[in-house]
DNA sequence: ATGAAAGCGCTAACAA
DNA sequence: TTGTTAGCGCTTTCAT
């Protein structure tokens, strides 16, 4: 059963008082060439490591940032976890892997167990949430990062730039003279709004052509909700021969509707996803789509909440550009 | 900034001591029904709930679970983690995610960590691992389940049970007629053994078949590899009629480089993945795979860890069972 | 059945 | 430039 070495074996073996080692470690105050040298070999002869327990309990400040998403098993989430880890990993934090399952109930309790537990930090994608859930959070002084489509009040944001490239798909599909637009949504959020709805009814419109209300179907974001989207497209006596999809999995639900119907994509109907997740170049035809990089806003997630920790307090919002992927479905 | 309440806010509400307050959450030491019942709705009148910081320091104990695999982004993996973090949830235990990107020294960093932090317990798939390497973290007594293929010694294990699911596959193979079987390996672990291909080469002797060297390839788990290890496999003037391969990513590039080749799948070359990742369903044809459940892993895993902290001393193996899944591809 | 109190290892006043 | 020391909130031993 190894010995804990604390700090004050390293004070003793250097012959200093543990506040120097303390101070040596955070370089909070100035210590002497002789003293620090002094501390750092013991540190090293001993193989000390602080007891990051021990130094939350007295900073009120845990090492943990929690991620809290609707799925991490989706690629999306758990590529943005990765990235989230290993940005972190330098700080000397770690990730805590939140599921939410979509669920608001579970949303809140995971926000309010991340204030309890004092987390150095949140980074969240919410599904269900409203701006004043965070109040809790913000008051207790836990920066907060939100991954979403809508501003979300007081704290570090980031949100996609989803213009250009929609507008380059837009582009591509209306070249080749298409213009009965549909779209097949994902589920509507805790805000009303759908982002991606909107821009590319804007962006239509530009375009000269529409995306009209009876051409824009909404399911979950499941390969079962893309196929049933899909076929009732098909059905419209105004039958779309572009249809744009939520995300990439609907995309690929819609494919297996297409196949089934004997619809052929893109020589029918165009289709175009969202997110490039890592099967949108496996699937027959490839999804053309709107790529949108989780490992930037991972690497974006970890430099706000760095930024955070060194004290910095206005509350910023970063986008990310999505990038337009011609492949063969569109 | 919503002040934090403690045990000692509740005791005082509920006219006892800090310690009383203690022994109501941990049953530990019998409380008087009467004092119970006051303590509890102290809590309750409060919004109590305990600092698992000060816990930790206390008890020299965390309450966090890390989970360490060569990449959380791989579907496998990530499907492992939201499963185990959600079974975990009821004990009030966050899981930690940690990426080794395959790295025998990232590897023994976050072992290393695991003891330092004395985490409740390590979750990880050893790739570059030896058994010695988890001397540590036994001896600091912290409980480890490894998921591997292979035994690793006095620790809680899950292991495939694949033998059947891969006789079931080869059954299907050699009942087509093909007798000329090859592998497309992933690489070769620390461990110096690689027991998927062993339990091919076995079974095809019992096939009335064999598996010869020359038709063994072997790479990284990508989809390059894959592509690469089935082109070479096609240069072979001893030319398979059947491509196993190490898992569902090699697959997939196998698949890349055969349409690339004209090669017809299943017509000329039948092809079995592993694992059943996500996407084995959308390539076309579709993937005829060894199915290997990332929930049953994160189940077991979690029951594993549980019996420990329970305190029950043995170690053991659990066996969790391939499943075969016949689709388009073989 | 309950309470008093020590102390886990660290940080940050306050003193010198 | 460095040391002394008081806690952070909890668990648990020792008393009662």
């Amino acid at each position: 059963m190894q010995e804990r070495v604390t700090m004050a074996d390293v004070a003793r073996a250097a012959g200093v008082s543990s506040a120097t080692v303390s101070y040596v470690l955070s370089g909070k105050r100035p210590v002497a060439p002789e003293t620090r040298a002094a501390v750092e070999a013991a540190i090293a002869e001993l193989g000390f490591t602080v007891n990051s327990t021990a130094r939350s309990l007295r900073t009120g400040r845990s090492s943990l940032v929690a991620l809290i998403v609707p799925d991490i098993a989706n690629p999306f989430f758990a590529q943005l976890a990765a990235t989230l880890q290993e940005e972190l990993r330098g700080l000397g934090i770690h990730v805590v892997v939140c599921n939410t399952r979509a669920r608001r109930d579970e949303e809140r309790a995971l926000l309010a167990e991340a204030v309890q537990q004092r987390f150095a930090g949140v980074v969240i994608t919410p599904f269900r949430l409203l701006p004043r859930d965070f109040e809790a959070v913000t008051r207790a002084g836990i920066p907060v990062v939100v991954s979403a489509d809508v501003p979300f009040g007081p704290v570090d944001q980031i949100m996609p730039e989803t213009r250009t490239a929609t507008r380059q798909a837009l582009e591509r599909v209306t070249a080749a003279r298409r213009r009965r637009i549909a779209m097949i949504a994902g589920p509507r959020d805790a805000t009303g709004g759908d982002p991606r709805l909107e821009l590319l009814r804007t962006l239509a419109l530009q375009f000269g052509t529409s995306l009209p209300r009876e051409l824009v179907v909404r399911g979950e974001h499941t390969r079962e909700a893309g196929a049933a989207g899909f076929a009732e497209l098909m059905d419209r006596r105004y039958r779309p021969d572009a249809v744009f999809c939520g995300n990439d999995v609907i995309a690929v639900g819609a494919l297996d509707k297409a196949r089934e119907l004997g619809v052929d994509i893109p020589g029918d109907v165009a289709l175009v996803g969202h997110d490039d997740a890592v099967f949108a170049s496996l699937v027959r035809p490839q999804l053309t789509t709107v790529r949108y990089p989780a490992e930037e806003v991972g690497r974006a997630a970890a430099r706000l909440l760095g930024e955070r920790f060194d004290g910095r307090g206005v509350h910023r919002t970063v986008r990310v550009r999505a990038e337009f992927v011609a492949r063969a479905s569109a």
